[in-house]
DNA sequence: CTCCATCAGTTTGGGGCCTAATTATAAGGG
DNA sequence: CCCTTATAATTAGGCCCCAAACTGATGGAG
């Protein structure tokens, strides 16, 4: 497996109103995320929580109070349906639980539990730890340069 | 939302063994990658075909015959089990075919049947169009850049 | 006050992804 | 030749993700 992907050298013939780089970036950029997407949750494997429900955990930490679910989705960037469902999961694990907003009676209010607040902290320190562990890899300025590029990317794509 | 994605100033403090550097790319690689999946599937939408699926048509037009699923789940780094399901709905759209193999009796080899040949072409077609447009906002000395930092990583990730 | 557009959350249905278990076949050692 | 081990594909069960439909509740226009 060759690293970084790269693209045949007869690219540009095949594809003229293509861009080489563009495609290396592009697909280099889908592995890698994926790359640090699977460490994550192997990270997460033995505390038993996945990485959406980990993200979940810390947002509702760093709130101090309890969130409703709306709140969460905007947060994670992900539907509404989706944090419906990691939510089933994490109460499932006794990390979180739903309770009605005391005025409107449309909104649900997740709070964290004991166990939930304890977890969030555990997920915190184990991921960030494997972060800094496989990241050895690139120097300081490396790593700032990466950011700032990716950055600029996002600010396109968004 | 900011881009990229920075920790709060007092990350160290709460996390002595962590790098900031660290977790800053990557959440954006997360983030990044995400943003980037999201388009290919936005592009291939009208096509009615999913990344997936026209990723396991690609690698079938490249091989120029017809490959067993096993082939396949290692050229897009992915179980087995996940082909399986990737080929039923390319079945159901009429662009795959599983045959026997002719000779070993436990194998199955997929065959791209003629519309699923025109399909991948105008996959690969609108993916690479998709791709050289967003990637509008990086010089070619930013993404050649971008490109080898990602390799770096990939190697020690993989 | 009544209706209706809007909003929060869930449900439904459809993919994609995984691990573990299952089924069938193949191949090698005794 | 038989038995064990290995291999190919699928199935089962679970999580993550989405769009669209549905259910209540809210709140403003008339």
């Amino acid at each position: 497996m060759e690293m970084p992907i790269r693209v045949s050298r007869d690219f540009a013939a095949i594809y003229p109103d293509a861009s080489a780089s563009a495609t290396e970036c592009a697909m280099n950029l889908a592995r890698t995320g994926e790359l640090v997407l699977g460490r994550v949750a192997l990270a997460l494997q033995p505390l038993e929580v996945s990485p959406a429900g980990g993200l979940v955990l810390g947002i509702l930490k760093d709130a101090c109070r309890p969130c409703p679910p709306n709140y969460i989705s905007e947060r994670l960037i992900v539907s509404r349906a989706t944090v419906t469902g990691v939510l089933d999961t994490l109460v499932k694990r006794g990390l979180v639980r739903r309770e009605p907003h005391p005025t409107d009676r449309r909104m649900v209010l997740v709070h964290l539990t004991k166990a939930g607040s304890r977890m969030a902290d555990r997920v915190r320190r184990t991921v960030h730890r494997g972060e800094a562990d496989w990241m050895g890899s690139l120097s300081e300025p490396e790593r700032a340069r990466l950011t700032e590029l990716l950055g600029k990317l996002q600010r396109a794509l968004a």
